[in-house]
DNA sequence: ACCTGAACACCGTTCAAGT
DNA sequence: ACCTGAACACCGTTCAAGT
């Protein structure tokens, strides 16, 4: 006689996401989890291979939204007002989630070729094509990430300690980077 | 009749430092670093409070090592050159190690205010107020030290997927972020 | 088919006991 | 003064047993 299901995929990643930004990754922990959704820690292995890859659903499930806002912002007008529309929804979705950011930006987090980021990439590169050409789109669009990603792990990770105007500085980079 | 000592502090960083670049910061153990200085995982404790207080103490090591890096480098020419061959210097030092720069990089790693950091600060600030100006110099040094910490984040976490010539997108880079 | 308690190996950390 | 073995709480993970 089957025992029936008490919780689900979508149940356990959502939680688990939850509890990452809550407590931060070092903190997430596999009975939390568990607890959160109703089940004890074993039970979670019949949907989940193990920690890393509660970790690599998490962040599918991170880039699945960041994408959907990313492709909705993206239909601007000019291009340049577009890239700057982008960039400024990036940077809140990053502050909305800053512990998933920090891991989907920080060195060896998401194996190599993710459908999702690949697409964040193509949106980003049709901007920055339209802006600076096809020549120089790839150098361009890489700087203009280089730059939005390390601006916001320094703003999260209190990384700006001589105070100043950090929307200032903001606007000024944004100028910097899109002045192809 | 008091125990003679076995090890010091230093061993102790160095050694962390050592296992960190080797097996990355979560694989990093006590009781290896422990059996790598020849002592037993409890002595740690009379030198080190915790793991998280040797994390700090390697990741001031590193970081006194990069100051008197940046230090040596700075003194060039004309602004220009001096940021670029700063920067050469910083992407250098990160590639040679890796896992501490992601842990330096990373949000909430080390406590804010860190006098060294600091002096790395104005090291850049210097050279920035040269080339820009005093009314422009710290949004220009935040762009600068955003774009080259997300740049070689990228670099080190395989974040450029598309191939291309990735020299040449650090030089494009450099570029855009220098013309002020 | 899924859930559970028990158990395992492994951690960071504490502490009483040695020298 | 420092080192050690033993022990604790906690973790990820496995597995046999239940339904």
């Amino acid at each position: 006689m089957p025992a029936r299901p008490q919780t689900s995929t979508e149940a356990i990643v959502t939680a688990g996401r939850r509890l990452l930004e809550e407590r931060g990754a070092e903190a997430l922990t596999l009975r939390d989890v568990a607890d959160a959704v109703g089940v004890r820690a074993p039970s979670l292995y019949k949907r989940i291979r193990n920690r890393a890859d509660l970790f690599q659903l998490i962040l599918d499930d991170v880039t699945e939204e960041l994408l959907a806002q990313q492709e909705a912002v993206a239909r601007s007008g000019d291009p340049a007002t577009g890239l700057r529309r982008l960039m400024s929804a990036y940077r809140a979705f990053a502050h909305a989630n800053p512990a998933a950011f920090a891991l989907l930006y920080s060195p060896q987090s998401t194996p190599p070729g993710s459908d999702r980021l690949r697409r964040l990439t193509v949106i980003l590169l049709r901007l920055v094509t339209e802006l600076a050409g096809a020549e120089d789109a790839l150098p361009a669009a890489r700087t203009i990430v280089s730059w939005a990603n390390g601006f916001i792990a320094a703003e999260l990770g209190e990384g700006f300690q001589l105070g100043g105007d950090v929307e200032r500085a903001w606007e000024y980079g944004l100028g910097r980077v899109l002045s192809v």
